[in-house]
RNA sequence: GGGCGUGUGGUCUAGCUCGGUCAUGACGUCGCCUUCACACGGCGAAGAUCCCCAGUUCAAAUCUGGGCACGCCCA
């Protein structure tokens, strides 16, 4: 028989070259294209649409790899693939990149002018992101911005912007949207309402202003510790802790402020922290949240001081005009000219700031509207189970969430460059009008759909200006990629949608809004499985972020590795549900050695002839060995794949490679696939060679998900076949064996040893070795594995040199 | 202040659910080997108080309690 021909595979090892032509490949020809019409059945993956204008961030470079993996290995399991790209393009960061570009203000820019920059920005920023995927080797089902199931989708697109306001129109009509005036975040930078979930907290270093109140009852002074001096004018209540023994004989007295010499009762409350400051503290409407909440609780009437634009009102008395840091100072020398300033102590102060602008937030009461959430609270624990989560424990981060609900959901921003709120106002009677579903409304420069108020008749409207939480946006993604509302078919045949990959960071947001929002819409849970991942921190272990200088740009790493390595990496590093990883390049670069050894073990095999079919009878006991191992791997692969552990099979497969197959089984049996002295007879030679090719299919099939170029190219040069729409492997046919992996690495090491011991080359000839009677089926390959003359049997081993 | 998570050789990591073989592997280090797929290779070696304390147990990296450190989220 042909017992060797020259490698099918030519090239010495595996470049980052090779990767253009196959990616080009794969984008023009459409290769993942999504089929509507099929049989099988939908897979479906909801993606975070990445911010247009910044460049691809590595944690996003990483995600999408895995999510590409999940795809790939769907595919090849018989699922009708759903993987779109979204991009992101609504919101704040585009307006503030044009205030930063084109240094203007929202505020004062013409809004027609200020959209129209806002276009600018985003023509130039485009691109980029779609290509940094696509050198990802990330098969999406399309690479062009449309409408189309699976098509590239832009957020600020007029048809998606319909969608939103058409769900708007239905919650509206389902009596789930109000409008009210209630005390809300305001940013006094980004001029607009924010949600709860869109504060953070920054440590900043203030002054503790103890001043004196007197006791209206006893004529006694006492003082408070405060950081807002100017919200005086707004202090409803003075509490201390009801442990706190200094201060029990002010229970259910009366305290009277200074300068606004405002009278407010004294009360016991466990919120006053007797470590802080005297002690006492003076409870305002507005200062922070835990003042909101106080006075929720205690029923006290609000008083707000600021206006929207930063300034005091009428409220506050001889203050009305200032901004708040002004009136702060103008506060303190008039207590201080009154005598009435005990001292100033700097602290650092827990301060809400906002997430975008790092303003710190000022509370103040604005109409906003508001969809309802706080009802759904025990509905929203339900569905959170009805979701499986990858890994669970994330759930709880979930659930912990709605607990913490607390108020509705304030939905209108005063903002421009988002989705418009369809709605027009009659001049006349202030009747709402909503127009009918269908297409992109924009009310501040269009006219109403109606010629006349239902109401009153009157023919004079005003369009609303306010426009929508970017989260009312992002929480319709599942809905626009199952058309809903567009292909009705389609979306009740494949909700939910199966899977929703995400960060941990926004389980409170984007999953929350998602999960609440499309539950509101459709009555049902929108997600099958949720994955969360953590985050890519430097090799430090640091967040990456552009003041610590320490971020990486995916470009750099496919510019040096390409994708294959880089893939390899994300799928090895470390389970991304669980822990963070960090990204360091000699371990990009050593994932690189795996690559090579595969390539290099597929142009070894190569040399060989591709038998097929071989009798399982007729396999040589090593073949029935090496078989046997690749189906566990198999069995277990799949498993994992199936739970989305990726990590587990690729650092088993890739010991696999190395230690199993290439150290022990390939040397084991080379000779007798060489067959150079015709020492084996030809059914023993074709058992190696079917072996060897099938052992590899099955490698290369289980890494096409992780690593689709190099498998895709060596399996083309094989087989001129394309893996990735072939059927992920199946365990074959079992064996039992007569001795263990454990048992045959540990044989092949002492002998290996004994020869170094020596000083002996590995060629060196074993006189006698004496092994257990289990390797008796494997007799002739150990003897010429290891140049053994003369072979016998007994309980212990022996090699005599 | 609360919740969740993490803490394993120089570095990173598996194992911890369901206690029990000399604690897994990688990178790095050291020694030997131009072995005919691969020197981006092979063989071998050194290197760990498994954060600390206490407890349960014949036995703890693994379970319990407390502490410390770090991270994320929330107040």
């Amino acid at each position: 028989m042909t017992d060797r021909i020259e490698p099918k595979i030519g090239e010495k090892r595996w470049k980052k070259d090779l990767e253009p032509e196959i990616y080009k490949t794969w984008k023009e020809s459409g290769a993942y294209k999504f089929v509507r019409d099929s049989s099988r059945p939908v897979y479906s993956i909801d993606t975070p649409p990445p911010y247009v204008n910044t460049p691809v961030h590595i944690g996003q470079a990483t995600t999408y790899v895995m999510m590409d993996m999940f795809a790939r290995f769907r595919r090849m399991t018989g699922s009708n693939v759903l993987f779109p790209l979204g991009l992101d393009r609504n919101g704040l960061p585009i307006e503030m990149a044009v205030e930063k570009k084109f240094k203007v203000r929202l505020s004062s820019t013409d809004r027609e002018k200020f959209i129209e920059l806002c276009h600018r920005v985003l023509e130039e920023s485009s691109a980029e992101t779609e290509d940094s995927f696509l050198r990802l080797g990330i098969g999406f089902n399309s690479w062009k911005v449309g409408s189309e199931i699976g098509d590239v989708y832009l957020t600020d697109s007029p048809e998606y912007r319909a969608l939103t306001q058409e769900t708007f129109i239905d919650l509206w009509n389902k009596d789930l949207i109000y409008e009210a005036a209630r005390i809300n975040n305001f940013c006094p930078g980004c001029q607009t309402t924010i949600a709860d979930s869109e504060i953070e907290y920054k440590e900043i270093s203030t002054y503790f202003n103890n001043i004196k109140f007197t006791v209206k009852e006893t004529g006694e002074e006492i003082v408070i510790g405060t950081t807002r001096p100017e919200l005086v004018c707004t202090c409803g209540m003075v509490i201390f802790n009801p442990d706190d023994e200094r201060y029990q004989h002010l229970d259910g007295l009366t305290a009277i402020s200074p300068v606004f010499e405002k009278e407010v009762p004294i009360r016991a409350h466990p919120m006053a922290d007797p470590e802080k400051g005297t002690g006492l503290v003076m409870m305002c409407s507005a200062g922070d949240t835990s003042d909101i909440r106080f006075f929720i609780e205690m029923k006290l009437e609000p008083l707000i001081a600021i206006n929207a634009d930063g300034t005091m009102n009428e409220h506050a008395g001889f203050l009305s005009g200032l901004k708040v840091r002004e009136a702060r100072r103008k506060m303190i020398a008039e207590l201080e000219a009154r005598g009435l300033l005990v001292d100033q102590v700097q602290v650092m102060h827990r301060t809400p700031v906002c997430e975008r602008s790092k303003d710190e937030v000022e509370f103040i009461e604005m109409p906003e509207f508001y969809l309802k959430q706080v009802d759904f609270k025990d509905k929203m624990r339900e569905l959170a189970f009805e979701m499986d989560f990858y890994a669970p424990e994330s759930r709880q981060i979930l659930l912990s969430w709605i607990d913490s609900v607390s108020i509705d959901w304030p939905i209108s921003r005063r903002r421009y460059y988002a989705t418009e709120i369809p709605l027009w106002y009659c001049e006349g009677c202030g009747e709402p009008i909503l127009p009918p579903k269908g297409r992109y409304y924009q009310p501040w420069r269009e006219g109403p759909p109606v010629d006349a108020c239902p109401k009153c008749g009157g023919c004079d409207f005003r369009g609303e200006e306010r426009v929508f939480d970017t989260w009312f946006d992002s929480s319709i993604t599942p809905l626009n990629i199952l058309k809903y509302s567009r292909d009705d078919e389609f979306f009740e045949k494949n909700s939910p949608c199966t899977l929703r990959p995400q960060g941990k960071e926004i389980i409170r947001t984007w999953l929350y809004y998602t999960v609440l929002k499309d539950y509101l819409l459709t009555g049902k849970v929108i997600f099958r499985d949720v994955w969360i991942n953590y985050h890519i921190v430097d090799e430090k272990g640091h967040k990456m972020s552009k003041s610590l200088g320490n971020v990486i740009d995916p470009k750099d790493i496919l510019d040096r590795f390409g994708a294959e390595p880089f893939r390899l990496w994300a799928a090895i590093e470390g389970n991304l549900v669980k822990t963070d990883f960090r990204c360091s390049f000699d371990r990009i670069d050593g994932a690189k050695k795996t690559i090579t050894k595969l390539w290099n073990v597929a142009r070894f095999i190569s040399m060989f002839a591709d038998v097929r079919g071989v009798e399982p009878a007729k396999l040589c006991e090593a073949d029935k060995w090496i078989i046997e191992e690749t189906s566990r791997l198999v069995e277990y692969t799949r498993k994992s794949y199936e739970n989305y552990d990726f990590h587990g099979p690729a650092t088993r497969i890739k010991h696999f490679i190395w230690e199993t197959f290439a150290s022990h089984y390939i040397e084991l049996v080379k000779s007798r696939a060489y067959n150079r002295d015709e020492g084996f007879t030809d059914a023993e030679q074709e058992s190696v060679h079917y072996t060897l090719h099938y052992v590899l299919e099955i490698l290369l099939k289980l890494l096409a998900p992780i690593v689709p170029f190099i498998t895709y190219r060596i399996y083309m040069d094989l087989r001129a076949e394309d893996i990735h729409f072939t059927d992920f492997p199946e365990a074959a046919e079992r064996f039992e064996q007569g001795f263990t992996s454990d048992e045959l690495t540990d044989l092949n090491s002492l002998v290996w040893k004994s020869k170094k011991d020596r000083g002996l080359s590995l060629r060196e000839s074993v006189k006698k070795l004496t092994v257990p009677e289990r390797f008796k089926g494997i007799e002739k390959d150990i003897m010429s594995m290891h140049n053994v003359i003369e072979i016998d049997y007994g309980s212990e081993i022996e090699v005599a040199l």
